[in-house]
RNA sequence: GGAAGGGUAGCGAAGAGGCUAAACGCGACGGACUGUAACUCCGUUCCUUCGGGUUCGGCGGUUCGAAUCCGCCCCCUUCCA
């Protein structure tokens, strides 16, 4: 199995610096586990790496996509497969690095999706029923899915069905499909940090990103027509709209990027810490980084056996 | 000094004699998650040894029964001096 290093963890506890210093010691290449640092353009929102602080480390999966346009689990996990096969063979340690719950797990449990993509004509006609009869007919072809869905989470229940009509197959056959054993030799490392820290953390760094000119980068955006599209819905982002038509201040923009920010950590955590085997290591910002991540350099060099 | 309005759970805010440990919103905490996932959705939230206990600025009073009615006091806001 090829061996491979993960960091995750809530935003704002600082993967990005022990990625980089994990990548200088044991020759690696970051791939990027996030599901909005896809998209070019969303840079300072999105605390997206520079190319300074890349240091010569080469990272993958970083601005592959035009903000206009969509990406997806199923497009990740074929990618991440791909980089891990490219970045072994070549004798290098993959090091996927992010925040994003599902994208990683598909990776690490290797998710089986079917061919099928989102059917918009279908969706169209779902989202004219209520509901209820959504609901009831989940019901109907897939009891299972139904059982395990809420049925207040539409946007769920309509993919279940999306996927009972147009493949004539099981939703929940998904999942019992997916071999539940991991694919690669994966090193898990869970980055955590006193709560209280880092919410203010997250008020910090929200802050020093509207100084460093976030309003026009999303501006920009909002001005080139991406008002709808998928990477605008980012936090640090969706939330300038009402402001951008008088409806909001900017403090108030500000106040709803923070908040928001938290409850996306708490989520993360949520994630981490209930659907993946991980070794977590607790932060304390006011102590030395380097010092701190030794501890993880010195278990990453146990587990490659170097 | 005078007039009016107001003080309700962490915060905001309903409630105007019993159906009220107190709607609702926010926050906080916990949880779910297989193609928009930085999405979407769910639960808990006065204390409790789960029997009960203590609440609606404070102290008294009326009443079978008070967050709700009465008296005094304290604090806040606005207006007049």
């Amino acid at each position: 199995m090829k061996k491979i290093v993960v960091i995750v963890g809530p935003t704002a506890v600082g993967k990005t610096a022990l990625s980089i210093e994990i990548a200088k010691r044991f020759d690696g290449e970051i791939i990027n586990g996030d599901a909005v640092q896809v998209f070019q353009g969303l840079n300072i929102g999105t605390a997206k790496i520079t190319n300074e602080e890349m240091a010569g480390v080469p990272h993958h999966l970083i601005d592959i996509c035009d903000p206009a346009s969509t990406y997806n689990v199923f497009d990740f996990k074929k990618d991440v497969d791909h980089l891990i096969e490219k970045i072994s063979s070549q004798g290098k340690l993959p090091i996927i690095v992010g925040g994003t719950g599902l994208y990683i797990q598909s990776v690490l449990y290797d998710y089986q999706f079917p061919e099928q993509k989102t059917d918009h004509a279908l969706r169209e006609q779902l989202t004219q029923l209520t509901p209820e009869q959504l609901y009831q007919q989940l019901v109907q072809l897939d009891e299972a899915a139904a059982s395990s869905i809420h049925p207040n989470n539409l946007k769920r229940v309509i993919r279940a069905l999306e996927i009972c009509l147009s493949t004539g197959r099981k939703f929940s056959e998904q999942s019992t499909q997916t071999s539940r054993i991991e694919k690669y030799s994966a090193y898990v490392i869970g980055l955590e940090m006193d709560r209280e820290t880092l919410y203010q953390r997250i008020n910090a760094r929200v802050l020093s990103m509207i100084e460093a000119g976030l309003e026009r980068e999303v501006r920009n955006l909002c001005e080139r027509g991406m008002a709808d599209a998928q990477s605008m819905q980012a936090i640090g982002y969706k939330e300038f709209i009402p402001y951008f038509h008088g409806e909001q201040t900017i403090d108030e923009v500000i106040k709803q990027i923070q908040q928001h920010t938290r409850n996306f950590a708490k989520r993360q955590y949520t994630w981490f810490k209930n659907k993946m085997d991980i070794e977590w290591f607790t932060l304390n910002p006011d102590q030395n980084c380097s010092i701190q991540f030794q501890a993880i350099m010195n278990e990453i060099a146990l587990f490659l056996g170097k």
